[in-house]
DNA sequence: CGGCTTGGTAAGTAGTAGCTTACGGTAAGT
DNA sequence: ACTTACCGTAAGCTACTACTTACCAAGCCG
């Protein structure tokens, strides 16, 4: 339900992506994140609330500790925004090339 | 050199996404693009020069009018950001799915 | 030239985002 | 049951962001 537009907004950040990035990788639990990022463990977990949000991430219990995990299904909607104007933006230069094109004749 | 963070960081903000989207389907004047938001002129250059930043649009002038156009390469650097990480996903999920078969056994 | 259109920049302001510390809550170990 | 480890949330502060109005520069046309 929640768009890209929020997905978006979420990788802006630098942490956050370093945090997403590193999910890529391997899952992990907050307070491994948290370790090897330069903010304290309670800044991790609001970034992760808000790539959770925007259905980048998933979570479940192991424990106490709560391993994260990247969401393929809210990666996947990114990619295919990002295709759907790359195809828009192509064709619009294929457009006014070939307008240009016949304008010349 | 300006990196695909700068990219993400300008698609963040919706009246950019917006006029990124506008442009993307079709090239663009300042004015043009300002009529149709709820924002001032100013405002809309002000989200271009981020773009521009971000390498997502070139402009070109034309007569006192400044035509505003979607970069490709700039685009295509964000697409394949999200490419590298569609399947550095995939293969942690793959490995992780495929070590929790062998310890099944 | 003088007026008009177009657009980038400066300065100032309200709202928000990201961080910190402090606290509460749950699961595991002794 | 008590302690320890792990984590989320609340409250508060600082910094930045998106917007406004005001101003200035540059190309076009009478």
């Amino acid at each position: 339900m929640t768009n890209h537009g929020d997905a978006l907004a979420a990788l802006a950040d630098p942490t956050r992506r370093a945090i997403f990035e590193r999910l890529a990788k391997e899952p992990s639990a907050v307070g491994e994140l948290a370790r090897d990022l330069p903010i304290s463990r309670p800044a991790v977990s609001q970034h992760l609330k808000v790539l959770k949000e925007a259905r980048l991430v998933t979570d479940r219990a192991e424990g106490t500790r709560r391993i994260y995990t990247v969401d393929q299904a809210g990666l996947a909607a990114v990619r295919h925004y990002f295709e759907q104007f790359w195809r828009q933006s192509l064709d619009a230069f294929r457009d006014a090339a070939s307008k240009q094109h016949t304008e010349e004749q």
